[in-house]
DNA sequence: AAGATGTGCGCAAACGTTTTCACCACCCAT
DNA sequence: ATGGGTGGTGAAAACGTTTGCGCACATCTT
């Protein structure tokens, strides 16, 4: 009957310290009030027995869990280069920093999850903008703590990486280098992040007088593997530009490939400038250079702004939208220009 | 306060069915007895206000909770190509079939992890051979079921990927290719996967009657980025292998890279293959022919084997290896030369 | 027809906390 | 001395579930 060994209740520290278990509770978590030796001696005892208040009493009295939940779509976890692993680990040490526990599920089905029908968790952090629209105003009208990463909607807080800056200071990078073709590639315009990052693609162009050309842009498929290398064969067949700034990573690295077998040279022929600074950045031939995102960090901020609305639920919605960072690889022939100098 | 919206509880639908929460427990649980009619009422009334029971009370009155813990050292969760995300994938669907939710913990600090203290778990699964062996001592002895998932130990229940073998069909595939002189690198020997691995490279040379040389042998920094382009470049300082096996994909990528600057090619002057088949293999240029390690099988094995541990205790410990699978692509040249016939 | 057996269900206790309330023992004004 | 605070503590209720026990009633046995 899975029961773990009879661990150490409130009864036992009580009992040790010669009190009863209301002056444990008030002693442990500064309520009340308890005389300085009591205090003293019931922390004393609770230390020496390693007691710490059973979660099931103490969300039964409470009414809240101290765990969070960290909700995102299965196509991602089941990617392992996936970004949201990095997400992951930033709400994670930063819910611990405040004695929360973080519930990771990716079953976005159901119109509701379970782990909030059975009040399993405080508040939720939903990852990734492939998460049922249907599924946070559901959540909303139940009035749960919500925080979005990478995605938003009107009324619900969220944290996002700002795409159209990044994208606009990507190709101004490649605009700086002197290029005056740059084509734009990704998997599909589907999905927001990529068409923010198209918005800043443009941008850039118009900024330094550059001519917006459709046949210098292409989507791959869908949802299918090998998108950025279709979408790189595309636009090579109607006009081979001199730069390409891929919407991710993944897309660069697949159209890096694309380009050699057209016997074609990164970054001599085409420069590539991806997006992400994922694990396959440095590892492309030649690395890659692209945008980073601070995966880690946009968890943490995720998950102190979900601390604050769970003390505080009615806050005016907040969007925190975290800048990006040019990393300098290979694949642009930056560095090549300032090594010949 | 942060509580959610006063949710549905055990009385609601015994009102609504009318009938007592007695009752409505026993016709949910299928337990006692409960006459037909009376069952599908307040089955029915169950659905229509969407109840599921509260798991702090739930929790409070079996003594389980249905969490399971899924813990893993934050160096990999850092890492955004991280191994262990395809296992927590595994882990949460197959806990999720049977109606367990998993909390994911980073923080192997603590002697006795905050979520076992505070009975938030009825099991853990340990991922990754880097779990401190004092936590995993500290755990048994305290008798949480425990399983562990790319490590073990003696009489502790375990998931491993047959490294040993894998190894062995890697380098026997190189062998079979015409290699004579196959190299061996890894980040470093103290990972026990790493050695396992070195083993079955041994073996495979050993079976076909091919001498062990240490020249062909390095490791690179324990655990710094870039390991794998350091025991690269010690190797052909001493000698100019014509295959190389990198204990993991991430070696073989960087040792790729250091043999394209010696001015070699790859498959032509050394052939390479890798371990893991992760995020990076088919993007490597060429795309590296690796082992394919069934990370969410694993997952989804410890956790079945998590859920029989805690159904019955005390049962003599059982170890699960998970074949691996060889993924031909370019950087070995099996490709090229079964063009060739 | 009367006991024996069985069925369906309510009552109440239990799980481990927190918290309200009441109580007692002081101390200090009056 | 008497009364009103106040500081420290215990008793008890509450949170949402599950479950052992017992009661009322129906059905079967002879």
């Amino acid at each position: 009957m899975g029961l773990l060994t009879m661990a150490v209740t409130i009864k036992d520290v009580a009992k040790r310290a010669g009190v009863t278990p209301s002056t444990v509770s008030r002693a442990l978590n500064n309520r009340g009030r308890v005389s300085p030796e009591t205090r003293e001696r019931v922390l004393r005892a609770a230390r020496e027995l390693g007691y710490r208040p059973a979660m099931a009493g103490r969300g039964l009295a409470l009414g809240r869990t101290e765990n969070l939940g960290f909700l995102t779509h299965h196509r991602h976890t089941l990617n392992p280069g996936s970004f949201y692993g990095g997400v992951l680990a930033g709400v994670d040490s930063e819910a611990r920093a405040h004695g929360f526990h973080v519930i990771f599920s990716s079953d976005t089905s159901e119109k509701l999850p379970a782990m909030v029908k059975e009040r399993r968790v405080d508040g939720l952090i939903l990852a990734g903008c492939d998460i049922p629209r249907d599924l946070i105003v559901a959540l909303k009208a139940q009035e749960v703590p919500l925080v979005l990463v990478d995605n938003h909607l009107d009324k619900v807080d969220s944290v996002i990486t700002d795409n159209v800056g990044g994208a606009r200071e990507a190709v101004t990078h490649l605009i700086r280098l002197g290029h005056r073709e740059i084509g734009f590639i990704c998997e599909w315009f589907g999905d927001l992040s990529f068409a923010e990052r198209f918005e800043g693609y443009k941008i850039a162009l118009r900024e330094h007088g550059l001519p917006y050309d459709e046949d210098l842009v292409a989507e791959g498929l869908p949802r299918e593997e090998g998108s950025g290398y279709v979408a790189m064969r595309k636009l090579l067949e109607r006009h081979i530009p001199s730069a390409i700034f891929a919407a991710n990573d993944k897309t660069a690295a697949e159209a890096i490939r694309a380009i050699k077998e057209q016997g074609l040279r990164v970054p001599e022929d085409i420069a590539v400038v991806g997006f992400d600074d994922g694990s396959l950045a440095p590892h492309t031939e030649p690395p890659l250079t692209t945008m980073r995102v601070f995966r880690e960090k946009m968890g943490a901020l995720a998950t102190r702004r979900l601390l604050e609305l769970i003390e505080e639920p009615d806050q005016p919605p907040v969007q925190i939208k975290l800048a990006t960072q040019l990393i300098v690889r290979g694949s642009c022939g930056a560095k090549r220009l300032t090594e010949r100098r």
